[in-house]
DNA sequence: CTAAAGTATAGAGTAACTCTATAGTCAAGG
DNA sequence: CCTTGACTATAGAGTTACTCTATACTTTAG
């Protein structure tokens, strides 16, 4: 409606779009966002004009874009460039939040799983009921050699990823009981992540009841602890399932030592 | 299962959690994360059990909790804290995806103005039918004063995030048709940003017919238009309704040159 | 026993700013 | 008309979370 351009010193602008009044002057710099009009004085003017222009930039560096991609968009800059530069930008939007969704995902997971561990008594034996599980898991020939260990894992995360479509924080450890002996050199196992439909699972078990054993302590003590969970199981008189399971509750990120982590021990019992 | 941790270099670990050896480096300077042993020759080697340990850091990060933050939560870590951590930072998480899903919505909106204009021939009239719409104004008591605009935007944005819950990238002028002389000095105006529904809304316009005109020029095009716009709908016998809208268009970030940008002048026929 | 591949540290470089220092400009009150 | 205080400017150092380069030592495979 107004015949000139309706005028904005920096400060003012700087205030209205919300950031510093450095920041534009960086960006005048590098030549992304210039003031309509310099004075004779330098003082730099911008139009009411450029807000919207600005919140565009704004939003575009916010989702990831860096400030030179930006200068090289707009040293080229077309309507239809515009165009095909917003469709592209909001799909990797879409895909970002799509991801930063999963994220969430997993950190409710983990809460979880943490206030669970939180409200157990250690070194105890309980009993806990489960329906159909559903599992995602990738064989490890032997779960004493690192690197085998090794490429189990990041088959492990492809497969998750490709299966999944996200990662996991609960990747534990299933070792099948047969065949347990102590002082023995190779054990096969499983690393596992619970899933929660049959499509995206390679593996399940039915429904049933699992002697469950909150443990505090290294290596070691895990270790000691399978043997726990099965002389257990024969004095109680149960019999003994196909599978331990050895998931890490409290880790590194609740507990300082190395040594007193807690781990969920657990073997389905018949 | 292991007796003895599982043990991987710092290559190898770096490549299952998929940052640079470097990182690893870094973080343990920084105290944030450390091997679970340091040999003699100073090689690191971390614990397959600090896969998940580190994924969580990395989530942390990527969600903007600086490695500061994360430094000084572990020098007091407890399964409480990270629970309450956890519990925070899922918090905003949510929030943070609420945020994007708007920057998308405002994203899509821009694309399709920015792509009806660019079918649209410049300098022809045209009529257009709209429903009712619904729209948050803010008034400028004098559009051609500098300070006003000003203040009347930052009012602007505020009722939005208020009302709407976030900003748009569409805000318009619509100038009341009556009183409209040139050269007047003095102009009532309002900004304004169409939303969807009544509730968030403080102005509301029942269905007509709009008289449509896209420009391109300058600040002084654009008041010429509206003058062509008054002469056109007396020529053709339209009454003139109650308001001017002006919209701009194609901006900075199609258009170079500031007096090339194009506009979507409109106004209410009956 | 040598070459290739891996590990280490130290230090420079990067993006996108923020912050500090120094200095020029302008509008309002005495 | 002059001063004060609020603005404007530039230049350059500092920040975060790295990455990259240079240099040197260690281990492993042939």
């Amino acid at each position: 409606m107004s015949d000139k351009p309706v005028l904005l010193s920096t400060g003012k602008f700087a205030d209205l779009v919300g950031v510093s009044k450095h920041t534009l002057f960086f960006y005048d710099e590098k030549g992304i966002f210039k003031p309509i009009k310099v004075k004779a004085n330098g003082y730099r003017y911008y139009s009411i004009r450029q807000v919207e222009t600005f919140s565009v930039i704004t939003a575009l560096k916010e989702i990831g874009m860096p400030l030179e991609d930006i200068h090289d968009y707009l040293s080229s800059r077309s309507p239809e460039g515009f165009s095909e530069l917003l469709n592209q930008e909001s799909n990797r939007l879409q895909e970002k939040i799509n991801k930063l969704t999963d994220l969430h995902h997993v950190m409710e997971e983990k809460k979880t799983v943490t206030q669970e561990a939180l409200n157990q008594p250690l070194g105890y034996f309980s009993i806990e009921s489960y329906g159909d599980r559903y599992f995602l898991r990738t064989e490890v020939a032997n779960v004493l050699n690192s690197e085998t260990y090794y490429h189990a894992y990041r088959k492990h995360d492809n497969s998750l990823i490709e299966k999944n479509g996200h990662l996991s924080w609960l990747e534990g450890l299933m070792v099948p009981t047969e065949g347990i002996t102590p002082g023995a050199e190779h054990y096969k196992g499983y690393i596992y992540t619970e899933v929660s439909d049959r499509q995206s699972s390679n593996f399940q078990l039915e429904g049933g009841r699992y002697l469950v054993h909150y443990i505090q302590g290294d290596d070691h003590a895990v270790f000691t602890g399978y043997f726990s969970l099965l002389d257990y199981a024969k004095e109680q008189g149960h019999t003994v399932g196909e599978y331990f399971f050895e998931d890490l509750v409290l880790d590194e990120l609740s507990i300082k030592d190395y040594d007193q982590y807690v781990y969920k021990l657990s073997m389905q019992i018949i």
